[in-house]
DNA sequence: TATGAATGAGTATTCATTCAT
DNA sequence: CATGAATGAATACTCATTCAT
């Protein structure tokens, strides 16, 4: 039992230590010497635990996928489909997700996947399987929803799904510089609030408008200032 | 002279080299002796021309940076604006340009800044400035003078500009999987055209329509084949 | 008791499963961990039994030379020395000795001292004393009791005895390859039998002859093939 | 000129270092550090010249081969075989031809050779074709010599040469615990006197002495001290 | 200027050994 | 007594970088 339970206890430990250092050096940078150090255990169990450098580095960016997975879906259960509050839980929903998308786990999914994918192939559809398809597959599912009760004219739901994605970050990495800056909260709202504008435009909203009062056209450029 | 034709020639192999190595295998991987030997020189002299191997990154990033900018730019200049043919010449522009990110030296600087801007974030800021920037500028110019002609509702071009990128490269990386996958031609441009068309409708056009007559909705939902 | 004979059955059994894996590779090579998984043992378990891996080494090595003693002993005890039979049956005897000293237990103790006794000398040693003055003793009397009986010239037995074992083996590296190689068990015979006949004749036999009808002089070299 | 001058002596230098290291502690035991300390250069050195840790072995084995295989020839060639001369030359080569063997270059390929060839069994034929096969062939064409010219009565000189060598060895592992501890050079001279002179009995010679006034009966068994 | 040769620093990995259970 | 879990120490190997030529 407790021989166990400290395994599993190191287990998380390592891949605790692991998502952070993996996420901001890269896989090569990446010593496991410094993942053992940062995680209070000694690299022979790491050695132990995960087999290799590899395979942690896999299994760190399947944990951080389905944590990333867990997020979202609960961003997207907030959804509210009803007549009257659909429009302003849309535009909250869309700051939720770019929100937690921000969040450095996520950072760390979105780097190593655009560094290492090459390397590694199997990286990108681990990513996929475990995290981008149940979101889009939720948002998918709530559009429909929207479609079938004429809210929203919407002929692909999945498509609308991926843009919908793509309208949200559109303006993110400029924004924060690939996620090397933090940037103001409010700033990343109101570019996600137009994004998601846009989006309402293009599936028969006459004159979507965020709920709360900023007004949307004056921060929809941040990179002017 | 002799002299300086030859080191300019030598400079301009070794970026040759550089940048599929960096692109393909990252910056860790790369070693500055595949570089040399690819490039036919001796490691010395990269380092006499270029001052070491981060040195050598950056100007190769930039490098790209600046043959990714001529290429958009060359595509965007192709852009119609005439009242008869800009819809159809909006579609293939974009289709043009998804084609151009997906050349091996643009994946190049696509994964690299993903990869590399945490480790070093003036590399995103390089790219930015000689490729990002001018080619976001020019859409949005182009984007002005279909808004002012009257055929494109289009409050915000800047932010216009940047929607469109992100709709048209909405389906992009699961498409290619993150660019590891060649992905058929037609394929990818029904996938553009959907976004060119969520673009359109976002903007005021009623029913736009890819110049082709391959059915776009048909093919905008790629993943269900 | 049923403890102490459990306990008898595991040291054993790991000293079964350490033999072969030190005689195939090495003391450097072989892990601790491989035997005690041959062994079907944990590893502090080796430990509790044998203190450590240089200890549990020299108990095989210990081992492995009275199991090689015990089978050398019952071969030399077999020795006819009637003055009808004892030419042939020192032919005999001269072919099971190599036979035995070929098998996989004798091939790791000669292995084993070549390569360890450098960094512990110890180990010829005790060698020496389980397993090779023994036999050499048992041989010396053997021939001692020839001489005593007029049947061979030998002044000094005990040297007799080791020239016995070198003529023997003169040619047997050679032709296993260092033991790397199996090599037929005629050629094998017949490389035994003219090492016996050099020895005859130095001993005042005038034209020894080997007892199998096969002709000595034509095996003798079986290099040449 | 002065580059590969400098690069041949750095190959002789790390050749030199390794031989002995190699011999006294094995492949596995053998630090590639510690042969690049004793060599006087860097450990990448070593790998630029020898490209791992294994074909390192490889050339020093074989450089030991041949160095050993020199000595050897040159003993064997002061071989006199005139009738007056050749029994006490014969007894004299025997003794240098032993203490070349004991020679700390000769020793290092004796435990190598029977510790690394079940891992490596290239390493025997090499060893063979460089150095045992050429000493085997000079000792056999001697050998023949004496034969022809009806000194010695030799039906198979390859045979007799390969009991020559065993004879004179027989007990030299004893005299110097395999290796491990010097021998004073009178015992190992009456010790290989004896393996001598048993090789001219058993080919014709009826009662041969060695050169030196000491008496081999007396010394032949050293053991008993 | 261009280079072959050399190196110091750093990494992944393994293994004998020891506790806590 | 037997063991799963953990570790400190050690090793082969690589690479960016720099001289001497």
């Amino acid at each position: 039992m407790a021989g166990r339970q400290r395994g599993v206890d190191k287990r998380r430990a390592i891949l605790d230590a692991a998502a952070p250092i993996f996420g901001t050096q890269g896989y090569e940078r990446a010593s496991v010497d410094a993942i053992a150090t940062a995680a209070g255990v000694s690299k022979p169990t790491i050695y132990s635990y995960f087999g290799g450098k590899e395979n942690l580095f896999r299994e760190s960016v399947a944990d951080s996928a389905v944590e990333q997975n867990g997020d979202a879906l609960r961003v997207l259960q907030t959804l509210d489909v009803s007549p009257e509050r659909w429009q302003a839980s849309l535009f909250e929903v869309g700051v939720k997700l770019v929100e937690c998308q921000r969040s450095s786990c996520s950072m760390f999914l979105y780097r190593t996947i655009a560094a290492e994918s090459a390397r590694d192939p199997e990286i990108y559809r681990t990513v996929r399987e475990k995290a981008g398809d149940p979101i889009l597959d939720a948002l998918t599912g709530r559009l429909a929803m929207l479609g079938n009760a004429g809210l929203l004219q919407v002929a692909d739901p999945a498509l609308a799904a991926r843009q919908f994605f793509a309208l949200i970050n559109a303006q993110i990495p400029e924004l924060t510089e690939n996620g090397t800056r933090p940037a103001a909260d409010d700033v990343v709202r109101r570019a996600v609030q137009a994004g998601v504008r846009t989006f309402l435009l293009a599936h028969g909203v006459p004159d979507p408008q965020p709920p709360a009062s900023t007004s949307v056209s004056q921060a929809a450029h941040p990179l002017a200032s």
